[in-house]
DNA sequence: TTTATTTGGTTTATATTATAAACTTGTTTA
DNA sequence: TAAACAAGTTTATAATATAAACCAAATAAA
């Protein structure tokens, strides 16, 4: 009846994040933070998990003597995002 | 930017139950445990939760000589149910 | 009849999560 | 050179989701 929901997905953070690579294919650490409104530390975190399911790829490397983490989304994640919505739809219909 | 997910209804199951209801307009316990799949626990968990929130009226009653348990969604459940569909587009877009 | 089993739940314990606070490392500014 | 800032990370805490254990009443089996 009910489709199951990607928990790594199910997460408000996480699904903004998501939300934002899709649309932009690539955004650094600050973007994120202001775009999603997450405080640092939770946008970290929720990066790692991510990461760690291999939903986006996460890049270190240096804007001139900044520190700039920049993020992607890998097509493994595309995909489960698509899916997630798809399987949204058996919760709140259309 | 993302709109602020109703934490209560950002719960596969509660979603599940919301789904159903809004659907049915009145189903009991042990048809809302068959629909979504759920433990009997962690069913009886939620709907406390929606109810407690107004979301949801929980009536106990007697069917025979078997308890029965009959839920119903409010108009204040039905408005949030829409209000988080209207705020996950937001996330998913369209 | 008394003992299991089933039904319809509730309570409680546990594991996971989300989240912010505190911290770190390096850089710029006063 | 000391203070403030930037870009993150680590860690502590509170909230959540979830299933396991439990309970009470009814029915079925012995």
């Amino acid at each position: 009846m009910f489709d199951k929901l990607d928990p790594l997905l199910h997460s408000e953070l996480r699904l903004a994040v998501m939300s934002v690579l899709i649309g932009t294919d690539e955004a650094d650490f600050v973007y994120l933070r202001e775009q999603t409104g997450a405080t640092a530390g939770n946008l970290s975190v929720q990066l790692d998990k991510l990461a760690a399911a291999g939903y986006i790829t996460v890049e270190k490397g240096f804007q001139g003597k900044k520190p700039r983490t920049t993020c992607r989304v890998t097509d493994t994640g595309r995909a489960a995002f698509t899916a997630y919505v798809e399987s949204l739809r058996s919760y709140i219909g259309k």
